[in-house]
DNA sequence: GTAGTTGCAAAGCCTTTGCGATCGG
DNA sequence: CCGATCGCAAAGGCTTTGCAACTAC
């Protein structure tokens, strides 16, 4: 789980660019779901010249190309993952910020059938669950993969100014 | 989900004001899930002197109060349902953009069953699934779970493209 | 009367784009 | 060599906000 994302771009026919190639090593490294600005920060740690507009550009790309996919989980920026890995969904602590992900292949079967009932064949099935951990004990599988923080910051702000 | 909207609004002690209270009436009418923009434009009819700042922060109010909820639904522009409703989940028709609604109680049960297993309560459940119909035979029923079928019109619909 | 609201225009945040320079195949 | 890609800065689309006037309670 090296290059693929690299590996991936060849296959689609990309030119395989020094920004590109950086971008797809810090994209096939990536655990979690990192949004645009941090993309091109941890790029920038491999090549200062890296551009944000070539890290939208190139996202934006691979996306098409069903290289990537994106998600949006609460917060305004959209961040990505690779799209190869088994269909797996989102649980968003609400206090934290962070996002677990989880596979629930029964629930999946039950949603397929139902779009299927509708006439539909699905291309993407997006479950995110937003909750809070009742403070009790925590700690345990904190293993998992953090994400950055910053999903939420509007889903309780003061609303009215002054 | 009548006039509720606006009672919800006294319920939570908001000044009811002109503005706030058409745009409460058209929440409360609205089957479908208008983005602000739409809000705006239906509140317009009704009195053509509220702006769009004033409907960009009453949704924010009531988002923040929880009587609307935030939905993405894969364009860039955020649209808002009563979240009063019982739980349902989206279907998008990816090549008209159609919104439907269904429920899912089975997969609800499994979702939030996993979610305890991690130590989470669950405060909101998002499915939304992506598709698009085989042009073979569709047709059939259009009639989902009992809740009610929602074919919401003039949707800007696109999803994305290159 | 006072704190909460509103309209308007300006500002902000994230993302896209025009353009000339560069680079990969 | 030619078209794809890049960096930069300017432009865009959606959303928020400062401010003074106004209004519900």
């Amino acid at each position: 789980m090296d290059i693929s994302i690299e590996r991936l771009c060849i296959e689609n026919g990309l030119k395989m660019t020094g920004p590109r190639r950086v971008i797809a090593r810090v994209l096939s490294e990536s655990t979690d779901h990192p949004d645009v600005d941090e993309l091109h920060r941890r790029a920038n740690r491999l090549d200062q010249r890296i551009s944000l507009a070539t890290v939208y550009r190139t996202v934006r790309l691979l996306e098409a190309k069903g290289i990537l996919e994106r998600r949006d989980l609460g917060s305004r920026r959209a961040r990505y993952e690779p799209s190869g890995e088994k269909n797996h969904f989102h649980l968003v602590d609400q206090d934290s910020g962070k996002v677990l992900e989880f596979a629930a292949p029964d629930a999946e079967l039950l949603l397929r059938d139902i779009a299927r009932q509708h006439g539909f064949d699905l291309a993407l099935i997006k479950i995110e669950l937003f909750g809070r951990r009742p403070a009790a004990k925590m700690g345990a599988e904190e293993a998992m993969n953090g994400d950055r923080r910053d999903s939420q910051a509007r889903l309780h702000g003061e609303v009215q100014g002054t």
